[in-house]
DNA sequence: TATTGAATCTGCATATTCGCACAATACTTT
DNA sequence: AAAGTATTGTGCGAATATGCAGATTCAATA
């Protein structure tokens, strides 16, 4: 017998749907599913009955619940032994991340860990510059990098994707024009059109550049023209729509990447889990996806 | 964290090695290694002290064990509360397999078995004849098949493999000879050459025939001539040894197959739970190994 | 009775985990 | 001292588990 299997139980005798369970645990409902199945095939005894509207005990299941709760019981109480007194953690935990994302797409994770750990102090540090995990300058970093430096633990989150967008009324306004018309929203250091341009808009001129992710959002937003941004960014922004299908790019992958202490202290861990599993679910958001669904689901909001 | 890693963690704790824990747990050593790691990861904390003669507790260690071993309690509780009386088992299991798996691969399993469960019968039927699992003619059936039946649970164990065998007295006999000097044993059912023939030894004549797999290898023991043979057959045939690579074929896979019965009893799972693992185990023989290593395991021997 | 809706079940692509073979290391014995 | 033995750690192919999307089932409602 799988011990893990006994989570998924109590989940779903709690939650009495499949789905709901699943939700609770950060998996897709098949996951909880499968492993009620797996348990029952186990034991040889079906702990559920299976109905339309959700699963209902058995009375073989009924039995397990107590037993699974007192296992429950003492594996929390391992938990707290060493995640510290529950949520009740206190201190500061400072992370860097480039101004873009955390603006974007750490935002809402960060307010949602600080209502569960009320105690904890977040403070965090935009930027891409390189910061010294070692001296604490910053506890976690994340980085959209290639290969992070080998004295760092580092967890990938997934591959980043930039799309083209541009502000829905330009796109009326250019509609049937000639791309020589059009322009693009580019950097400082884009001595002449980029890849992107090329692809998507050749011949197009440079409408205006800058040094910063923030005000090519915000030109684009403007009307000004057409902008590669990374998705998260451009699904936060008001007054753009995606216009391109999102690209990925080998070594554009987004890290977290903490110092390899073994010992680092029990909110540090809590943290790390906790954004781990937020940005696991937003992994849609991050790579992008195709324009069409892009689209369709700014269409239903 | 995972709840079933403390399974892991309490093998280490008890056998003090990784291996040891390893091979009660039937896995292999990495993987018990690896699982350590996670949890340590997960909580924070190292559990062991690493040194080059096993796993030492550390003071973290020490805790957790009381608390694991109260969660060992509680699953163990609900084994046995499903499991039937621990190995108490009573009753008769009907078996039916292959004549030549029966003796070859099955023999040590269900001796093993029955030093386990002393209090269970195993009742053997050796045959390829089809058996009515559903009025109880035989309760488990070993078959090597494409696809088993929809009204059974199937669990396919793997490929089966066949080589070539010959007694080696025959080997050093036909030296240098011509293929046409040289013989081969096929069933009486091959009006041809078979395909194994055609590749191995073409233009050999057939020296002898039989419907029985068994006489097969024991006139092939006899030095009577190369046949083809499956290679856990082959590895138990004493007098003979494998002149070729195994060879598999599509469909012809080892299935464990029982009645679509989720009340099936305690002693029928218990056997099939024992003799999963144990084929499982054997897959190396069951699918043949090169042969370069099944010569080297053999002059090992 | 037909329709809607919420739930669970299957086929397939993908991501993760596992096992094997080899390497590295320390301890024991000759 | 040197070879032998037993242990844990790493790279890579294969087995397994997971997630997703569509199909299916069943009950409630109009």
């Amino acid at each position: 017998m799988n011990w893990d299997d006994l989570k998924y139980f109590l989940a779903v005798a709690r939650c009495g749907v499949v789905s709901t369970a699943a939700k609770s645990l950060g998996v897709n409902h098949t996951t909880v599913s499968r492993r009620i199945s797996a348990l029952e095939e186990k034991l040889g005894s079906r702990l559920f009955e299976r109905g339309p509207n959700g699963f209902r005990l058995s009375l073989a299941g009924e039995e397990v619940v107590e037993l699974a709760e007192k296992m429950e019981a003492q594996a929390s109480k391992l938990d707290r032994h060493f995640q510290g007194r529950d949520k009740s953690l206190t201190g500061v935990i400072r992370i860097t991340a480039p101004q873009t994302l955390l603006l974007t797409l750490f935002a809402d994770i960060i307010g949602d860990f600080a209502k569960l750990y009320p105690d904890i102090r977040v403070e965090c540090h935009a930027g891409d510059e390189v910061v010294s995990l070692a001296r604490r300058e910053a506890d976690i970093a994340f980085r959209v990098t290639d290969t992070p430096q080998d004295s760092l633990i580092g967890r990938r989150i997934g591959a980043m994707g930039y799309a083209v967008f541009a502000a829905p009324d330009y796109l009326t306004r250019m509609e049937g024009r000639p791309m020589s018309e059009r322009g693009w929203i580019g950097w400082f250091t884009d001595r002449t059109a980029p890849t992107w341009v090329e692809e998507f808009m050749p011949g197009a001129p440079c409408v205006a550049r800058t040094n910063e992710a923030m005000s090519k959002a915000a030109f684009a937003a403007q009307g000004m023209g057409y902008a590669l941004l990374g998705c998260p960014m451009g699904a936060a922004t008001p007054g753009v729509v995606q216009v391109s299908d999102p690209q990925t790019y080998p070594g554009f992958d987004l890290w977290m990447l903490t110092h390899q202490d073994m010992r680092s202290t029990a909110r540090l861990r809590v943290f790390k889990d906790f954004a781990y599993n937020a940005l696991k679910q937003k992994r849609k958001l991050i790579a992008g996806v195709p324009l069409e669904s892009a689209l369709l689901e700014r269409a239903e909001a």
